[in-house]
DNA sequence: TAAGGAACGTAC
DNA sequence: GACGTACGTTCCTTAA
């Protein structure tokens, strides 16, 4: 008998579970159902089977419902994060493929995995691996049981746990009781990690001795020691695996059998798992198979065009091609100073060719110029045929635009359709689509061009290297646009939003990022001047009353002092239970006479406007234009907002005096003015269409003071006071952000039953919003899905959780989203509208900025009653005629964006 | 020194 | 816990 045969394999399968969720894309059947997880488990278990497994192995899972570790877990008050739905769900296919695939799965109730692998590693007689991702099992290693993570092929014995953790196995628990691990919920000692603990550990030996002798240890990091003292008993616990119990096992049940192949089969088809299907039907051929093998990638053929001759061969298939794919590579994330390194195209899929031009390094030669070859391109790119698709096409649209390329036919970005079908996706970007949606791995630029100090330019690539990455990304974009365009028309209001809105925005945001926004580097600079004098008298101030100098910047510092050292109350604590130091809080503090928090308060304020605005935006102005140019990201928010980045134009300050100079700094060039244009109360107006109720959409109709009108409803008064008028603006703000009564007490300052009775009485007078709400929460419900007046979807998968307050995170969500989303679709539709008409109309006027219900024109003195009289109509007129509530908006006009408001 | 998380604060 | 959507800065810890 081998090693191999005599050897006990113990796979921990809820670890790599977790860890194959967390770790891969998510991954998603034919049918949506996800499978990221059961992918990854199943490529690890197969790995294992081949290398290391002989015929005695289980995989190991934790039992679903209570364990003891939950019953401590209660006693001390902390909570288990529940299992994400999409990893539930994958579960139950998992065990299957691992029965199908003949290894026994062991569950044993009331236990976790960790503590059945640790007490059958200890009965076993021979040698054990434990195939795990889980570093406490580091504690089970002896002489006879090793560890494996199979994922990341790294191997623990004594020798490597001691090289690891820096302390030998048996003392694993105590370090784990020192550091924690938040995703076991072992709370440890804040402020000390691994190399605190295992310090310590050498040092006294033990972590009995160390609480013993907890009292020498000096600076935070002992006051952080013996304040947890008392909790370390429990970490020991909670970070100690079980090795003695009482399993009452079958011989048979750590034995392999033969795999069941039709099982199998099944299960991979059932969950689109290609790759596993592939290797089953070579191994195991199935006799009569109705659907067939599914294709293998067919062999990829990648041209690198380098003379005259082969560029004009590709240019005769692009101008004979409905659409064709581009991509550009640059030297450059930054579209202003971009330069063309090489030009990507795709006529098919699998069919894609890469122009270096500007390529620098070795065996570059020879290549076309770019001169030529834009010269060669440019009727075909300018061309509304053939159609262009591509990933992020308004990067290279602007790219090209410094080129004086007018790129058109821009039909189809993947990033758009992918965001359409889904706004949840964490990623849009190709190589996380490329593998969730045709599970290719793409090479990546990181792999190409290294990353930080090591990484080389793009130009400098191997040009075989370079020419194949480039041209695979043209090619991958054209083959998810062939994967993910059927799915977008396949549903007529997803359709309407990427057809009629996404796409047609895309080169307006182009447009209006290349123009920028004149902003005056002078009055910023002398802000900065101006806010650095004050926040020096401030802290000196501060310093003198709290007795000794710190760090205004730094919250742990003011915690220190205002809460340990002064004594101060603490009224509120962060989400990782710190004493918070948040505005609310110190303005608390402050009105309870303290001068301390007034100071913080004051610092602060001026601090972020120094640094986030009057320093940071001089360092945006471009050199050549002496104009900012923001990056609006069309594929970011839940809602369908645009988000805005290097800089954020979209969260100048407004609402305080001193911070609304910045906006003075925002100005027109010579022989313009600034004209903004606010949508006024478009979020409530948007409710008042939805819930179709009468009240409020009679009160729009006759253009009232909404908010005076809801004081007089709520407060069943003829005329409401002003600060009647103020609390009925925060109820309307807060249905529209789906805020419970203890929130709008709190925003009040009132009572909660107090706050209950204003929601009430709200409810009474506009009954349909409340069966809005209703409805909306029920159809999150029934569809999994709220949508927008134009047909935008916003998936919430948490909806129907068990967790309550997921679940009613999730319905907090499903009321904004149609009126956030909505909200955006119409100023997205204006946008579009405006610049049409401004090149319809040769207009010299530009749009410059979006602030999600406001748009920002630069307009020459002459044109501007002409101007300000259109985009009134055009955003007024924006819905369609869809809405049941007229859209007002308020103009403004100025010299800077602050007077123009 | 770099990278990432926590806390905080700005906008709509 | 408790009000939706974003982005940016600073501090701080840990790892390299």
């Amino acid at each position: 008998m081998t090693q191999r045969d005599e050897r006990l394999v113990l796979v921990d399968g809820s670890s790599y579970l977790y860890r194959a969720y967390f770790a891969l894309p998510a991954l998603t059947s034919r049918d949506g159902e996800p499978t990221g997880a059961l992918h990854g488990v199943l490529n690890m278990l197969h790995k294992l089977l081949a290398e290391e497994a002989g015929e005695r192995i289980a995989v190991v899972f934790d039992a679903p419902g209570r364990t003891f570790r939950d019953d401590l877990f209660e006693r001390y008050k902390a909570h288990r994060p529940p299992m994400p739905e999409e990893l539930r769900a994958q579960r139950e296919p998992l065990k299957e493929a691992i029965a199908a695939l003949g290894v026994p799965v062991l569950e044993v109730d009331g236990v976790e995995a960790d503590d059945v692998i640790g007490t059958l590693a200890a009965r076993a007689a021979g040698p054990v691996l434990i195939s795990t991702t889980d570093k406490d099992m580091a504690q089970l290693v002896d002489e006879r049981v090793e560890l494996l993570n199979t994922m990341s092929g790294s191997r623990l014995d004594a020798a490597g746990v001691r090289e690891k953790f820096g302390v030998p196995p048996a003392a694993i628990r105590d370090y784990l009781a020192l550091v924690g691990d938040t995703s076991d919920n072992i709370p440890g000692v804040p402020k000390v990690g691994p190399k605190t603990a295992a310090k310590w550990l050498n040092e006294y030996g033990s972590l009995e001795a160390l609480r013993e002798r907890a009292d020498e240890i000096r600076g935070k990091v002992g006051e952080s020691l013996r304040a947890h003292l008392d909790e370390l008993p429990l970490s020991y616990d909670l970070a100690t695996i079980r090795c003695d119990l009482e399993l009452d096992l079958q011989p048979g049940e750590l034995r392999r059998s033969a795999p069941d192949t039709e099982a199998l089969r099944r299960l991979y088809r059932r969950y689109d798992l290609r790759r596993l299907l592939a290797e089953l039907e070579a191994e195991a051929p199935a006799a009569d198979d109705p659907e067939g093998d599914p294709d293998p990638d067919p062999e990829v053929a990648y041209t690198l065009v380098r003379d005259e001759a082969e560029l004009g061969a590709w240019l005769e298939q692009l101008e004979a091609a409905e659409a064709f794919a581009l991509d550009l590579e640059t030297d450059s994330l930054d579209y202003m100073s971009a330069a063309i390194v090489g030009l990507s195209v795709a006529v098919a899929p699998y069919r894609a060719a890469y122009i270096p031009v500007g390529h620098t390094g070795e065996g570059a030669s020879p290549q076309l110029g770019l001169e030529r070859v834009l010269e060669r391109l440019r009727p075909l790119l300018e061309a509304e045929a053939p159609q262009k698709i591509g990933q992020n096409l308004k990067y290279d649209m602007s790219v090209l635009a410094g080129y004086g390329v007018a790129l058109r036919g821009v039909a189809y970005d993947t990033m758009l359709e992918s965001y359409v079908l889904d706004a949840t996706a964490t990623r849009h970007d190709l190589d996380s689509l490329a593998a969730k949606y045709l599970d290719v791995e793409t090479v990546t630029y990181e792999q190409l061009c290294g990353k930080g100090a090591k990484q080389i330019p793009f130009a400098e690539v191997d040009l075989e290297r370079a020419g194949h990455y480039a041209a695979e990304d043209a090619d991958i974009a054209l083959r998810l646009h062939r994967h993910l365009y059927p799915q977008v028309s396949a549903e007529a209001g997803l359709q309407r939003v990427f057809t009629a809105l996404e796409m047609p925005l895309l080169p307006v945001l182009s447009r209006v990022e290349r123009h920028g926004v004149r902003v005056d580097r002078q009055v910023l600079e002398r802000q900065s001047g101006e806010l650095a004098e004050r926040m020096g008298e401030v802290e000196a101030r501060a310093h003198e009353a709290a007795g000794e100098a710190f760090n205004l910047a730094s919250p742990q510092q003011i915690q220190a002092i205002l809460f340990e050292r002064m004594g101060l109350p603490v009224v509120q604590r962060t989400p990782k239970g710190q004493p918070s130091t948040a505005e609310a809080v110190l303005e608390e503090l402050s009105a309870q006479g303290h001068e301390l928090p007034r100071l913080i308060l004051e610092h602060r304020s001026l601090a972020k406007l120094k640094s986030t605005y009057t320093d940071k935006l001089p360092q945006l102005i471009h050199p050549r234009t002496g104009r900012v140019h923001t990056s609006y990201h069309q594929a970011v928010t839940a809602t369908g907002r645009l988000s805005s980045s290097d800089p954020n134009l979209q969260n100048i300050p407004v609402r305080t005096e001193e911070g609304r100079r910045i906006r003075k700094a925002f100005v027109a060039e010579p022989g313009c003015r600034l004209l903004t244009a606010d949508y006024s109360q478009v979020e409530l107006r948007i409710m008042a269409h939805l819930s179709g109720d009468s009240g409020l959409l009679e009160a729009f109709a006759r253009g009232a003071d909404i908010h005076r009108a809801t004081a007089a409803e709520v407060f069943g008064v003829e005329r409401a006071s002003d600060e009647q008028r103020r609390a009925a603006k925060t109820i309307n703000f807060g249905l529209i952000y789906g805020m419970s009564a203890w929130g709008l007490g709190r925003q009040l300052g009132l009572p909660r039953d107090q706050a209950q009775r204003y929601i009430d009485r709200y409810f009474e007078r506009y009954p349909g919003v409340q069966a809005f709400m209703e409805r909306t929460r029920e159809q999150a419900r029934q569809r999994g899905y709220v949508e927008t007046v134009l047909g935008r979807r916003l998936y919430l998968p948490e909806i129907g959780s068990r967790n309550r307050q997921r679940r009613e995170y999730a319905e907090r969500t499903a009321i904004n989203a149609p009126m956030q989303g909505t909200a955006a679709d119409l100023i997205k539709r204006a946008m579009i509208d405006v610049d049409a008409w401004l090149a319809e109309a040769g207009s010299e006027a530009r749009l410059v900025m979006q602030v999600h219900d406001e748009l920002v024109l630069e307009v020459p003195e002459g044109e501007l009653d002409a101007v300000a009289a259109r985009v009134r109509e055009l955003m007024g007129g924006a819905d369609g005629g869809a809405l049941r509530v007229p859209l007002e908006l308020e103009l403004g006009v100025g010299g800077d964006w602050e007077e123009a408001h």
